[in-house]
DNA sequence: TCCCAGGGGCCAA
DNA sequence: TTGGCCCATGGG
């Protein structure tokens, strides 16, 4: 089955090439021009879903294919629709957010090469906040080796076209997992932190996804509540899995890339950065760091600098 | 070998 | 409130 969107459902620019190459995380896959990846419906039922493009940027369509084909239902299509539409942004607007980069010489030169990106959000916000504990205190390509772990040790199998793909493990699967079967998935002293947030999730009959309904400070409070989600974590978890726009997360790497670009290489405290991000990117702070923490070692060149992290944008 | 990485929790002062 | 330490694991 195909379920196309069209321009009417995807706000253009919107550049489908970007997603194809950049932060896909297990049990994102990139093959062969499409996205492709397992999701798991509200009715527990999970499906393949394949994404490509027939569009271009200015004019976008994508096609999504779903396996299997069996006794689809309209209501579970519509869900699959908004699920890929959410994941990818498609419906945002960022055109306000390019005009905002034309005043801003670094924001305007990172943004160049990646015309029409718009972040990819987890499709929950059980994965959202696992994919960020996951990421805490490594580099990052060592995130996407622990996600595939976390997938194909406890989440569901789903064999189409002789291919194996794996859902991410519902809270259910990972409250159930030992400490250790979960440290078996390279994942270190955060085997703590996930089977945590798993088990809060599941003994205190949590919904994480009224979350996505509620003001970001409303939000804030509660993540901060669940093990192993600190400023950081809950500040990630908000853009990338509420897709809260009026945030900044700060981490070793943002903090590097504010000093290099926006003061001359000088370490200033963390109140300064965020008044700087703020003032300046007012509404877009999500957008902009997204944007400075991206290929960063590649744009920076254009600006004559030499920049000593690597992005993980593009996984191993 | 040693050091540190896109943090959080804990425990002294 | 703040600072220092530890927590796994992989890569330079």
């Amino acid at each position: 089955m195909e379920i196309e969107l069209l321009k009417l459902n995807i706000v253009p620019p919107y550049n489908f090439d970007f997603a194809l190459t950049h932060y896909n995380i297990y049990p994102w896959i990139s093959e062969e021009e499409r996205l492709i990846r397992v999701l798991r419906l509200q009715n527990g039922k999970k499906y393949v879903a394949e994404i490509k493009s027939l569009g271009t940027v200015d004019n976008p369509k994508l096609v999504i294919r779903i396996e299997p084909l069996k006794n689809v239902t309209p209501q579970e299509v519509k869900e699959i629709k908004e699920t890929i539409s959410w994941c990818l942004g498609l419906k945002e607007d960022y055109r306000p957010f390019y005009e905002m980069c034309e005043n801003d010489r670094v924001l305007k030169t990172a943004m160049e090469a990646r015309y029409g990106s718009k972040g990819k959000s987890y499709p929950t916000v059980f994965e959202a906040i696992i994919g960020v504990i996951c990421a805490q205190n490594i580099q990052f390509k060592r995130l996407y080796s622990m996600m595939y772990n976390l997938c194909t040790n406890f989440g569901e199998l789903l064999e189409v076209n002789g291919k194996n793909y794996f859902s991410f493990p519902p809270p259910e699967s990972i409250s159930k997992a030992s400490l250790s079967s979960l440290r078996g998935c390279k994942v270190g002293y955060r085997d703590k932190f996930i089977k945590g947030v798993a088990g809060t999730i599941v003994k205190d009959n949590i919904n994480l996804e009224n979350l996505k309904k509620l003001s970001t400070d409303e939000a804030r409070e509660a993540l901060l509540k669940l093990p192993g989600i600190g400023l950081y974590t809950v500040n990630l978890v908000l853009s990338v899995g509420l897709r809260k726009k009026d945030i900044l997360h700060l981490d070793r790497f943002v903090r590097e890339a504010m000093y290099t670009f926006y003061f001359d290489g000088e370490k200033v405290s963390d109140d300064m950065l965020i008044e700087y991000a703020n003032q300046h990117w007012h509404g877009f702070q999500s957008l902009a760091v997204d944007a400075l923490t991206t290929n960063t070692e590649i744009w920076a060149k254009k600006l004559g600098v030499d920049f000593k992290f690597k992005s993980g944008a593009k996984g191993k």
